[in-house]
DNA sequence: CTTAATGATTAAGGTATCTTAAGAAATAAG
DNA sequence: CTTATTTCTTAAGATACCTTAATCATTAAG
């Protein structure tokens, strides 16, 4: 577990041994079960989660009261709902276990503490962050002008793993389409 | 000049005038005309720039050729092509003046050396970045579900300037609908 | 002032995607 | 093994949005 975090982090930044020592040692494991919420709509989400194994995924509600999701999480990745996490105001989204999940929690308060005393702990997450934007931006740029067929393409030729893990319906829910008109897409 | 920056920097950071004009001092100012380019598609992007005023878009060529807008940017913005600058991979979006726009421009490898010498501007760019994250990751969730018309209020509501000094159909681009649809929504 | 270039509107017909509703198929639970 | 729950498919009618093409309005250039 240890182990598998510093891997994840030292493809960033190089830590020492005390450096991961003091990191780690603000770090509390977690395992949810499938249907789990990490995070629920209208918590305040004072943490960070990096997933050491399972899946989650981020929705939220919408005016008719349909889930819509917009994010998947796997294994070393880190998830939060960065707006209530930044601003402390309460998360217009859940996050919730599609699978068996465990997860490393920090802290906000921990990790700004850490921050101060890690100048370098301060790189490594800017640049997760950065990698964050990167990615949501081509999500953006990319998806919204493609036609939706292409965007399930893309979709399970980057992410296989996903087409295996994920429910179809909740794919369509990614891929802002019905479930009905995922199915009558797949039969081309 | 140096005012406005050093004013935009606090609402982040405390910095001292000997750190604000070691910063100040590994900035270049340069104004571009009305459809210069700050940044032209396939080049590698290696400055972050500031506006001090103006009004730029980002914008792509789809695969008709069609220019997709995915950005505007204002006085007191930082502007870049992310991934092209983090990465140092060509952009696949220009950026160009809509008005005439003064910039500050930092230098990637000087504002790296920067950080090393001086932590807590890291952590003022961790913190652009986190709201630059929230800002796209709101246009992605609440954008992408909204029908057309919803779209456009919300965005004349939320940045009246847009609609006064950018022409209409740059906004159906920014919006992802024609300029023809846009117009038909306008009448109701 | 006149012409050229740029930006905005209108209309007709077409296509992508949604809605609703019903019924298979697969998986989980008793 | 049987029933209940969850997930996936099919089909018909409705709607949001696009395409093309023409016309009008505004700003920039000679």
């Amino acid at each position: 577990m240890k182990d598998q975090f510093k891997k994840h982090i030292s493809r960033y930044v190089e830590f020492n041994d005390t450096e991961i020592n003091e990191i780690f040692s603000k770090l509390t494991q977690k395992t949810f079960k499938k249907k789990d919420y990490l995070l629920k709509e209208g918590q305040i989400c004072k943490s960070n989660y990096f997933l050491t194994s399972g899946l989650v995924r981020s929705f939220y509600l919408d005016h008719k009261g349909n889930e819509k999701i917009t994010q998947f999480a796997l294994e070393n990745w880190w998830v939060t709902n960065m707006e209530s996490y930044i601003k402390s105001v309460p998360s217009y989204s859940s996050i919730q276990a599609i699978e068996k999940t465990t997860v490393l929690i920090i802290d906000k308060i921990e990790l700004e503490k850490l921050f101060r005393t890690i100048p370098k702990l301060e790189r490594y997450f800017r640049m997760i962050t950065e990698n964050m934007l990167i990615a949501i931006q081509r999500r953006n740029d990319i998806y919204l002008q493609m036609k939706s067929k292409d965007r399930y393409d893309d979709l399970i030729h980057n992410f296989p793993v996903f087409a295996q893990r994920v429910p179809q319906y909740m794919i369509a829910s990614y891929l802002e389409i019905t479930p009905e008109y995922l199915s009558e897409l797949r039969k081309k």
